[in-house]
Formats: C-alpha cells, sequence, structure tokens
DNA sequence: TTGGATGCAAATACTTTGCACACGG
DNA sequence: CCGTGTGCAAAGTATTTGCATCCAA
C-alpha cells in the first residue's frame, strides 16, 4: 500500500518536470494514510513528530503544488470564504469556477438517493448538490480567450 | 419586495426575543437584494454607501445571529478551513456536523440531473454531492445525551 | 432603566509570500 | 552546477472577541 502510493507518486512528480523530496513523500504518505480529509495543519503535526524540522509553509506550498498538478483535490471550499444566502429552505447552488458567482440551482431534476447501506452508519440529514462550471458571462469571455 | 422582507425580519426578531436596529435591517435587505450569495465584507461595503458609521464586526456578529435563528444561512463551508483528498476523481462526501469529520460517500446510488433549461447558460462541468449529518460515533453520542 | 447591540481596536486563525540557503537531477 | 524546493519570519486576509458606549423595548 504504501510503496504503491510513493510509486505513484514519484511518477507523477517526474512527468511534471518536479522535484522528489521527502517532505513530498511524507506529505503524500499522510495524505493516504489519512481518509479523514485532513487539513493543512493535521498533515504538518503528523509528519512534524517524525520530521520536526518540517516547515508549515512547505506542506502549503506542497499541496498547492499537487493541487495544481492534480495529484489531489481540495475537498470543501470552491470560493474561499464564508457567503451567505437569505433563502432558507435547503437548494442547491451553481458556483462558477471562474468568478467565484454563486446562484441558485432551483430545479435539479433527480434528488441523489442514497442508499441505506451506502452511508455505513452516517445518519444523513440534509443534502445538497454543488455545480461547478462556468456562468453565462464567463462561459462567453473564455470561449473568446480560446479563438484568439 | 422591500416592505415585505422587512416585516420579515422584524416579526422573525421579535420572535426570538432580538432587538430591531437599522443594522439589521440594512444587513437583511442587503442579503436579500443581492443573488450573488455575497460575503460579509460585500454586504458591508453595500450599507457602508448609506450608512458609513456601520461596522464590519457589526456584520458578522449579525449575520451569524441570523444563521443562528435560522433566518438566513451559510452558503458553502460546513467546515471552514480547506482540507484535502488524495483521491483524484470526483466523488461525494458526507460531513458530520457534530465532529467535522468528511468521508467519502462513493456509491450515491442515483447521480443528480440536471434539465438542460435548468441550468439557464451555466455550463455544468462538474457535480458534487454533499451529505450532510452525523457520524456513526457521533450519532450516538447524541442519541446517549438525549437520554440524559 | 437595562440588557442586548454596536463600534472600535486588538487578537486569532489560516494561508501566502519573500528571501537566503539547501539539495535533487 | 543550476534551478527548484525548503525553512523561517513577516505579511496578508478573513473572522472573532473584549470592552466601553449606545439605544430599543
Amino acid at each position: 500500500m504504501r510503496d504503491k502510493n510513493e510509486e505513484y507518486l514519484i511518477s507523477a512528480l517526474r512527468n511534471h518536470g518536479l522535484q522528489v523530496t521527502f517532505q513530498r513523500l511524507a506529505i503524500y504518505g499522510a495524505l493516504c494514510s489519512n481518509h479523514e480529509h485532513p487539513a493543512a495543519d493535521t498533515i504538518y503535526n503528523k509528519i512534524k513528530k517524525r520530521f520536526p524540522m518540517i516547515s508549515l509553509a512547505t506542506v502549503y506550498k506542497t499541496l498547492q503544488k499537487f493541487c495544481e498538478v492534480n495529484l489531489i483535490q481540495k475537498v470543501n471550499p470552491m470560493t474561499e470564504t464564508v457567503r451567505y444566502d437569505a433563502e432558507r429552505g435547503p437548494h442547491h447552488y451553481m458556483v462558477c469556477m471562474n468568478c467565484q458567482s454563486i446562484r441558485n440551482a432551483d430545479t435539479v431534476v433527480e434528488e441523489p438517493k442514497v442508499s441505506d447501506s451506502d452511508q455505513k452508519g452516517f445518519h444523513v440529514l440534509r443534502q445538497q448538490v454543488f455545480l461547478y462550471g462556468y456562468c453565462p458571462s464567463c462561459k462567453d469571455k473564455i470561449a473568446q480567450a480560446q479563438v484568439s
């Protein structure tokens, strides 16, 4: 398991012309072995036990680089800061990956359904769908940019 | 429209024993009139044009209070800080509202489907489902707490 | 009148950045 | 050897908190 992840990391780094360092191995290893979707700080603290000299800034830079080359992904915020909605009922959102605008997607046709076996003892109270893409105006801008 | 929102706000505040202030009216009004799901800072800047004396801290406190009494909702982060996942493919998450743990929900049975008319010109690239609830251990803790 | 609400400033939490040094390729 | 990566410290951004004052009820 562990070696497989390391191998994968190393070849991915090489494919992108990135150097292999023990910090990167440790960070990727910590992330792979933790299925709780840890925050940067959590990863840092775990690694620090074995490599006390590692820097939190390196963890941040490394995670960012990993995201850039699609080795890992950020879990939750697409738009980083908290935003508010005056409409109370649960509903779904469309998030523009370019301009960060958020619009309601009121008419998701089929709600996703979760089978009981699926939930593995998790008690689901609410579900929310996020649609990520480009809003009408950004879609046009991007199309134009690709033509020119 | 505007008066309707104000009336709603006022009665909601009274129902919760909260005072009606011009700041609260302004903040709620700004949120209702902006369907872009603004951040606290955006609301603050909008209001400041008319009420230059308003404080950003008040905006934060007020939005927080509004959330507590379920007058509005936070749009995106359930767990506030960015978290990472080593698994690349798109998949869905179960978020524990108590302990903030995040687990993969790999087997959502029916993907939500969005009709074309639905998207209103929004170009959807990816969709993600968040299931909010309680993880097995928190579910038990909460059940126990309610008994005692 | 009185407790809740506000405004200011300081504090906190998280993340990013600049720069000198270290090290992988 | 060269250029990327690292570590440190400082800066930046978003949000929260303490406290004195203010004001709605």
